[in-house]
RNA sequence: GGAGAGAUGUCUGAGUGGUUUAAGGAGCACGCUUGGAAAGCGUGUGUAUGUGAAAAUGUACCGAGGGUUCGAACCCCUCUCUCUCCGCCA
């Protein structure tokens, strides 16, 4: 959510920061075009409102008075029946306006960091640099590996819940196990992030604080006949732990990682993706999230992005990094940052990672301050990224582990989690 | 799922229609006192938003949302959450 204050004082700049992620977010007739005139009109009608409802309050405590010593006071009583029927009239009318604004205000993307670069589409994103070396000989997609090895069963998941789940059997289901609780450990014990364990169904207020709503209802899966979600990510949950808190400085930063299952409806990439355990309605992923001051947001997503960064390092999985573009940088962040795996049988780079900055945007959103040097709240500024997706990287392992007889090398780092286990086999 | 009890400020806790501008206590901050400390005494101590250069000051907020009333923390309705007991359950 951006600044109301900031909204008056800054406009023009705040209208060509919104723009940059394309014309129609700042058209004639989008929310932000409305803004302006609904924050005035909402502030005229409360201000008229609340003159009258200071009248009314005085000659209440006046009736009350009279009343105590036995005074007539039915000409006051009278008089307050009129204008008490225009206090509620006019209250009525400045909630409505109040709720126009914020229904608006919420609508409103986060206003992009200068240092994001222009463009439209993940065609325009800039690689900042690479880490290994890829290997180019010829491997076949994860599927078939999964197949020929008996531990990736598509057909399951498709009967058991329909298109996008997959089952894991033997050492691929170990395997995710294996990554996760790597992750998890590296995180905590070498990076210094306290671990959560949190819900993974979250209820409207939650999934607002964070973004997800109410924009994009239609990614998300709804509870039938409650008002709930099931988790996309576990930014939601761990983020909103502090849902209108007042936090004392002293505390930040603070430092979560999670593991959650996180659940997608894909409604927006129908067709894409659609073999192997890429693109799934059900994924495990590790996430990483910063509360910080502005100030150090900047030093804190440095250190979130090598915290991932070390995941596919240790892993010994080539990897890039990619400032996204303008275009690319989803609703809620300023700025972002992914990390992309190298894939041998698609011979490309592929999303494993996305590390955001948000400013004070989900802060102020979810209702997050932190007290600053004068006492004053102030929203907190949050961060947060994947540390990694799990399936993306039991995919990345498979396929970059891949040996001409069939068989997976275990990256060294996991063998301790896989029973001792150095490669897998065939059945 | 059933029955009951609750939700008040940083905490505790009073308040069941009108000087409540939310008592009292604790905590915290500052000051006085002291050789120093404790105790004691005094003052202050929320959030949001509006007006204002500031000092100030208006309004809202007693779990949430409605309603009754000239006036609601208090009465009525709906909802949420917590606790206790019962039922069911990993």
């Amino acid at each position: 959510m951006i600044d109301r204050q900031a909204l008056r004082r800054d406009y023009e700049v705040m209208q060509a920061a919104l723009a940059r992620r394309g014309e129609a977010v700042v058209a004639e007739g989008s929310a932000w075009a409305c803004l302006r005139g609904l924050d005035e009109n909402q502030r005229q009608l409360k201000s008229e409102s609340e003159t009258l409802q200071a009248e009314r309050n005085r000659v209440s405590k006046q009736i009350g008075m009279k009343k105590k010593q036995g005074e007539d006071s039915s000409a006051e009583m009278a008089a307050m029946g009129t204008l008490s029927g225009r206090v509620k009239e006019l209250d009525s009318l400045t909630r409505d306006a109040e709720a126009a604004f914020s229904e608006a205000l919420l609508e409103i993307p986060n206003p992009l960091l200068d240092s994001v670069p222009d463009g439209s589409d993940e065609a325009d994103n800039i690689e900042l640099r690479r880490w290994g070396e890829p290997r180019s000989d010829e491997v076949p997609p994860h599927w078939e590996i999964g197949a020929a090895l008996g531990i990736l069963d598509f057909d399951a998941g498709a009967k058991l819940a329909g298109s996008r789940f997959t089952v894991l059997r033997g050492a691929a289901a170990r395997l995710e196990r294996a990554l996760m609780q790597f992750m998890l450990d590296l995180h905590v014990d070498k990076h210094g992030y306290e671990e959560v364990w949190v819900p993974a169904i979250v209820n409207r207020k939650t999934m607002t604080g964070t973004g997800q709503l109410p924009k994009f209802e239609e990614d998300l899966y709804k509870l039938e006949g409650e008002d709930a979600f099931l988790i996309p990510t576990a930014e939601v949950p761990v983020t909103n732990l502090y849902q209108d808190m007042i936090l004392d400085a002293d505390v930040l930063p603070i430092r979560h990682c999670a593991y959650t299952p996180c659940f997608r409806r894909e409604a927006g990439s129908a067709g894409r993706d659609m073999r192997g355990m890429i693109r799934q309605h059900q994924f495990d992923k590790i996430e990483l999230v910063h509360l910080t001051t502005p100030a150090q947001a900047r030093s804190d997503l440095d250190a979130l992005i090598s915290h991932a960064e070390a995941v596919l390092q240790i892993l010994e999985l080539p990897y890039r990094v990619l400032s996204l573009c303008a275009g690319d940088v989803g609703f809620s962040a300023q700025q972002t940052f992914d990390l992309e795996v190298w894939l041998p049988s698609q011979k490309q780079y592929r999303e494993i990672s996305s590390c955001s900055t948000f400013g004070q945007f989900q802060g102020r959103r979810a209702g997050i301050r932190y007290r600053d040097e004068n006492g004053k709240p102030q929203p907190v500024a949050t961060l947060n990224g994947s540390g990694l997706a799990i399936g993306r990287c039991l995919v990345a392992v498979l396929e970059n582990g891949y040996q001409a007889d069939g068989s997976i090398t275990i990256p060294k780092a996991l063998q301790p989690y896989m029973g001792g286990m150095t490669t897998i086999q065939p059945r």
